[in-house]
DNA sequence: ATAGGGTTAG
C-alpha cells in the first residue's frame, strides 16, 4: 500500500531521475583493508573480540576516535544476538561521518543493508550526508531511490541535506528546482536550516536580492529567520562590497525582529568595512562590540583586523593587535602570522618576516603552504630568486606539498629576473605533479614572456587555449595588448583590442589606457587621442593614469599645445 | 542530525 505521501515521492523520484545515477558506487578506499588498518593486531591481541557485556561496549562506541576501533566495534555489533539496538549502529555511522571518513561511513552503512541489520531514516540521512560531502550528490539521491524501495521515507533533514550537496556543486539551478518542488509537492516544510541553505545558495550566485526575497517570504509561511539566516545575507553582502544594504538587514534584524547579533553578525560587517578601509567604521563597530557583554572579539576577529592593517602595509598597526589579543588571551593561530608574515613580505622586510617564521615553531606553530607561499613571494619581488628557490624545495622537505600558488609564484620570480628556461622547466615539473594552471598562473606566465619578448610563445600560448574560460579574461587581453606593443607588435595589440569586440567583452580602463599608452609608444597621437575621447562615451571614463599616459606621449612628442588642451580639460 | 564567519598566499 502507498501513502499519500510516498505516492507524491514516487512522482518526485521520477521526476529527478537525472539526478539518480544507477547505483552507489562505494570506492576501494572504503574498504577496510587500507592502511587504517594496519594497527589491527593490536586490537587483536587485546580482549576487544571478546564479549565484554553491554558496558564496555556502550562506553566505546561513543568514543570512537580512530577509524579501525570504529571498523572492529561493527564487526562485534554485527556477530551479536541479538542485535545491538539501531540507536547504537546510528551513532556509530554518525562517529565515522564526524570523523570525515565519508566512504567508511558509506561503506558501514551498505553493511547494515545487506546483513540486515535494519537502518532507519536517520541512518539514511547520515549516507546521504557523506555522499553529498565527498560532493557527490548525485549519489545521494541514488541513495534516496534505494532507501525510498526499503520504505524509508525522506524527511526535512533529507532534503536539507541534498540541497546543501547541489549547492556545494555549485548546482543552482538543480537546487532551486529542488526547493521549489519540495514546497510544490509538499514534500517536506522546509524549516529554518532548508531555507538557510536555498539563501546560501542564492548569495553565492551574487542573488542577493532574491535572497533576502527568500528571507521575507519564509518569515510570512511562518518559518522565523534567526541569527544565522541574517548573517548568511549579511555576509553576502559585504563580500560583495554592500555594506549599507548589509547595514540595513543588520538594524532590521536588531531592532524590527529583536534578534541579536552575535560575534559573526559583527565578524562580517568589520571584514566589509576594512575592504573598504573604513577605518573609523571598524573602530566604532569594536567599540559597539567591547559594550555588548555577550558579545566579545575572538580570534577571528583579530584576524580580520591583523589581516587589514598588514593588506594595507600597517604592519605597526597589525603588531599592536597581536598584542592586545595576547593580553586578552586569545591565543594568536598560524593564519595570524601568516598575514603578518606577508605584511612584511609585501614591504620587502624579509629578514623580519624570515625570523617571525623562524619562531613559529616555538610558537607551537606549524607552517603550512600559505606561509610559505608569501615568503616566496617576499624573495621573489626583492629578486631574491636562490633564497626563494631554497624556501620552495623546504615545501617538499617538510612533508607538505607545493600547491598552484606555490608554483605561479616561482614561475613569476623566474621570468622577473629573465631566466625563462626555469620557467619552463619549473612549469612543466608542475604539470607532472598534476596541478592544472588556472587563471592567474596563465596570466603570470604570458606577462612573463611579453616582459622577456618571447613574442612568439606568448602567441602559441595563447593559441594554445583556444576557446577556454581564459580565452574571455580581460586581464589576459590588457597583459596581451601591453605585451605586443612593449614587444614593438603594435599592429598585433590592435588586432586584439578590435578582437574584444568580437568576443563580446568589455574592455575596462586598463585596457583602454595599455592601448593608449602603446599608440603613444608608437607616436600615434591622434589615434591615442580618439581613443581617449571614445572612453568616455564608451562608459568607462579615463583614470589618473590613462590621462598620465598620454600626457607623457604628448610631452615626447613635444605637442605643447595639445598638453596645454589635456591640462585644461 | 541538516545551516552562518574564518581561507591567510600567486
Amino acid at each position: 500500500m502507498m501513502t499519500r505521501s510516498s505516492s507524491r515521492l514516487h512522482s518526485f523520484i521520477k521526476l529527478n531521475c537525472n539526478f539518480i545515477t544507477n547505483s552507489v558506487r562505494i570506492p576501494l578506499s572504503s574498504s577496510r583493508f587500507t592502511p587504517h588498518s594496519t594497527s589491527l593486531p593490536s586490537l587483536l591481541h587485546s580482549n576487544s573480540f571478546a564479549y565484554n557485556g553491554d558496558r564496555p561496549l556502550l562506553s566505546r562506541y561513543q568514543k570512537v576516535t580512530k577509524l579501525d576501533d570504529a571498523f572492529n566495534l561493527f564487526d562485534e555489533m554485527i556477530q551479536r544476538k541479538p542485535l545491538p539496538s539501531l540507536i547504537k549502529f546510528n551513532q556509530l555511522l554518525n562517529a565515522v561521518a564526524k570523523m570525515k571518513h565519508f566512504s567508511s561511513c558509506l561503506h558501514l552503512f551498505k553493511q547494515m543493508c545487506v546483513t540486515g541489520v535494519p537502518v532507519s531514516e536517520y541512518s539514511m540521512n547520515i549516507a546521504i550526508r557523506c555522499c553529498c560531502q565527498m560532493s557527490r550528490t548525485n549519489d545521494g539521491f541514488a541513495l534516496l531511490g534505494c532507501c525510498f524501495r526499503r520504505a524509508l521515507v525522506p524527511d526535512v533533514f533529507t532534503f536539507s541535506t541534498l540541497l546543501d550537496g547541489l549547492i556545494c556543486e555549485d548546482r543552482i539551478i538543480e537546487a532551486e528546482r529542488l526547493f521549489k518542488k519540495l514546497i510544490k509537492h509538499r514534500l517536506c516544510e522546509p524549516n529554518v536550516v532548508t531555507y538557510n541553505t536555498m539563501i546560501k545558495g542564492l548569495c553565492k550566485f551574487g542573488n542577493n536580492d532574491i535572497a533576502i526575497g527568500l528571507l521575507r517570504l519564509m518569515d510570512e509561511r511562518g518559518c522565523k529567520p534567526n541569527t544565522v539566516v541574517y548573517n548568511t545575507v549579511i555576509d553576502s553582502l559585504c563580500k560583495d562590497k554592500m555594506i549599507e544594504d548589509a547595514f540595513k538587514l543588520c538594524n532590521e534584524m536588531v531592532f524590527a525582529k529583536g534578534i541579536q547579533p552575535d560575534v559573526i553578525t559583527y565578524n562580517s560587517l568589520i571584514h566589509g568595512l576594512c575592504n573598504l578601509c573604513r577605518w573609523d567604521e571598524v573602530s566604532k563597530l569594536l567599540k559597539e562590540m567591547e559594550e555588548d557583554v555577550r558579545i566579545s572579539p575572538d580570534l577571528q576577529t583579530f584576524n580580520i583586523l591583523v589581516d587589514a592593517f598588514c593588506k594595507e602595509g600597517m604592519v605597526d598597526e597589525a603588531e599592536a593587535v597581536i598584542d592586545i589579543m595576547v593580553e586578552r588571551g586569545v591565543v594568536p593561530n598560524i593564519v595570524t602570522y601568516n598575514s603578518l608574515i606577508d605584511g612584511y613580505c609585501l614591504r620587502g622586510e624579509m629578514t623580519k618576516a624570515r625570523s617571525l617564521f623562524d619562531s613559529l615553531t616555538s610558537k607551537g606553530l606549524v607552517p603550512n603552504v600559505v606561509t610559505y607561499n608569501s615568503l616566496l613571494n617576499g624573495y621573489c619581488k626583492s629578486l631574491k630568486i636562490e633564497e626563494a628557490m631554497h624556501m620552495f624545495h623546504e615545501i617538499t622537505r617538510k612533508g607538505l606539498k607545493p600547491d598552484i600558488v606555490s608554483y605561479s609564484t616561482m614561475l613569476q620570480g623566474l621570468f622577473r629576473v629573465g631566466r625563462c628556461g626555469e620557467a619552463r622547466k619549473l612549469f612543466d615539473e608542475m604539470r607532472s605533479q598534476g596541478l592544472i594552471p588556472d587563471e592567474c598562473t596563465y596570466r603570470i606566465i604570458l606577462d612573463g614572456l611579453c616582459n622577456n619578448h618571447q613574442v612568439e610563445d606568448v602567441l602559441s600560448l595563447f593559441h594554445l587555449v583556444g576557446d577556454s574560460k581564459l580565452n574571455y579574461d580581460i586581464q589576459v587581453y590588457n597583459i596581451l595588448i601591453d605585451g605586443m606593443s612593449k614587444c614593438g607588435k603594435l599592429d598585433i595589440a590592435r588586432d586584439l583590442f578590435q578582437y574584444l569586440t568580437v568576443k563580446g567583452l568589455q574592455p575596462n580602463v586598463r585596457t583602454y589606457t595599455v592601448m593608449v599608452s602603446g599608440l603613444c609608444g608608437e607616436g600615434l597621437l591622434k589615434e591615442a587621442n580618439h581613443l581617449f575621447r571614445k572612453m568616455g562615451e564608451s562608459g568607462c571614463p579615463p583614470d589618473g593614469v590613462t590621462y598620465n599616459v598620454l600626457l607623457q606621449g604628448y610631452l615626447k612628442k613635444q605637442n605643447y599645445d595639445d598638453v596645454k588642451m589635456l591640462l585644461q580639460c
